[in-house]
DNA sequence: TTTTTAAAGCGAAACGTTTCGCTCTTTTTC
DNA sequence: GAAAAAGAGCGAAACGTTTCGCTTTAAAAA
């Protein structure tokens, strides 16, 4: 059927190891080259990867381990990972778990099978057990996200407690000091980011109250029912801080339902930027992270590492985040 | 380094030929399968997927081609595909179009690069051009979600006339006769549901109009403006149909900012039971259809077609739908 | 020039399977 | 009980590349 480097080399006359040599961008005659490249385009020749896969023991394939393909957040982050891989030619191999620790230490099994060159991880946990396997049999693993316990997987990620603190001390600046949070506490990422709350509450003095937080699962359904839950205390907040998408979504749906408005009534302050933001009014303050970037570096490190193949001290790649300022914040007359 | 047949064939003196056959399922003494058995659990021995691959052109793996990984509707369906594959042994290979059609069309030469047995597609348009590539390459094709023009290819979809005539009639009984509709003109679901909104109304003896259909782009974005183009009539409609998740999103966002309520006010039916349906007040009338049957019947299909080997005539899997009923329907007093 | 070094090319062996055609037993059939 | 059929096993060739070690040719150094 298709052609293959036998072809080519009738053609030629030149030897299978000199082909593959130009394939590989190695050095040939100038004279040969264009015998070369004029027969591989009458013959449409392309490499069959599978052939190659089996003596250098690489599938130019990346694993993509994610604890759920459903969320919106991902839905983007699998965008850009998939854009950068295939740039540099690789594939992307994509396995949801499903939010289940089960489902996924199954699935690094099947990544291994299918002889992956690296994983591009986010796990279900921070306990990264299942990924011992990978490291076993010797693949390369990038954290995205979400780092491991014990620090031992190279990790791209956000300071989420940081940039929790910065969203909040954005409030504080502006007069809020009963400022409300509506976050999940079921994942990594939420329990950092109401770390970072009480942070900036502390540096300012203040104290982080149990009635002013709103604490369930990461869904649009828990933001719809913490917010009711704030709007109903006896003295509510001046501000709210909603700690991930969907329960910024929810929440704001709670708040469209009653007479008050925002920022007079209630300030906001949203977290991560994604297509519902241009939709709200008044546009939301929120926290963005670099879904771009994150998933780019994740890319740029994990090839690095299938490149140098021996594996050097786990590193972490922590980058910026920044409040992008709309209309839901208020500034209030004094303190 | 991994354990290969030639291992197992020291470890019990069988030829490579017997234990390949046992492998795939041939038949074996009983002692000699013992044995195998035995030697395999010994030795960890895994069948190297590349080197089979080599000889047998099967990668076990699938394509997919999704116009947008970004949108919630599509991760769903993700879920299902990836998850029966993987049941079945297959890996997912995937590839996000941005909504481009060349990027698609680049997309379907990787994953003919990469040797995957078959595509599931969820192409960027009905034009499906780019996946000639694969036709020629012998890879079957199932599309899902949407056909292709010349129904040339196999599919798997539900019926989108008909779900929205089904909806709109559901309107239509429960006595409104001004019902607006808030659609997309970019993508053929959004055309087909505005046909069977227009079916409905003329079974009922009126005409859509103009000024009751609000038509954009999918998004969020466009579901709010839509909605608040319509509610801006001098008459307003009794009841909106909003044809896809996004939109029904936006439009729900739109209705919560002004003072009317739903139903008392405004009816709305909506189509997609994603998440959001459970958040929003009162729960929305829907049209839901079967994403996890369209999932598992696209694999099955695929792998059919797969194991087959020989084209058969295209065929098409029509799967039904249903309006899920909530509380966002008022029954209107008369005619 | 002659010698040394570098560049380019080559044949053959590997990578880990499956499969083809054959032989040798064993079972079935008449 | 002989002939035919079926069941198991085997060796060797294939799949399409890359890579190793060696030879030849050309360029640089002396």
């Amino acid at each position: 059927m298709a052609a293959t480097i036998r072809d080519i080399k009738e053609r030629t006359g030149l030897s299978l190891a000199t082909i593959s040599k130009y394939l590989n961008g190695g050095n040939v005659l100038p004279e040969n080259r264009i015998k070369i490249e004029a027969a591989i385009k009458e013959l449409h020749y392309e490499v069959n990867e599978i052939a190659r896969g089996l003596v250098t023991n690489r599938t130019r394939t990346v694993g993509v381990l994610a604890y759920s393909v459903e969320s919106i957040f991902n839905g983007t982050l699998l965008r850009h990972i998939g854009n950068s891989l295939r740039k540099a030619g690789y594939g992307l191999m994509i396995c949801d778990s499903c939010d289940d620790p089960k489902i996924e230490a199954e699935n690094v099994n099947f990544l291994i099978g299918k002889k992956v060159d690296g994983i591009i991880a986010l796990p279900v946990s921070t306990k990264t057990d299942c990924l011992k396997a990978a490291r076993k049999a010797k693949i390369p693993v990038v954290l995205i996200d979400r780092p491991s316990e014990d620090a031992s997987f190279d990790c791209v990620r956000i300071d989420n407690r940081r940039a929790a603190a910065q969203a909040v001390r954005f409030l504080l600046q502006n007069g809020h000091r009963r400022i409300g949070i509506i976050c999940s506490h079921s994942e990594y990422t939420g329990e950092e980011r109401y770390k970072g709350y009480g942070d900036a509450l502390r540096e300012a003095g203040a104290e982080p109250q149990e009635g002013l937080c709103a604490a369930g699962t990461h869904s649009i359904e828990f933001g719809f029912e913490g917010m009711g839950r704030l709007l109903s205390l006896k003295e509510r907040p001046t501000a709210v801080f909603m700690t991930n998408y969907e329960l910024a979504l929810g929440a704001v749906m709670a708040l469209n339902r009653t007479k008050l408005h925002c920022p007079e009534d209630i300030s906001l302050m949203g977290f991560d930027d994604l297509i519902m933001s241009h939709v709200i009014h008044p546009r939301l303050h929120m926290v963005v992270q670099p879904m771009k970037e994150m998933g780019e570096k994740a890319v740029e490190l994990l090839l690095e590492r299938i490149g140098s193949g021996q594996r050097e001290m786990a590193m972490e790649i922590v980058l910026g985040t920044r409040v992008s300022e709309g209309d839901s914040v208020a500034k209030l007359g004094e303190k």
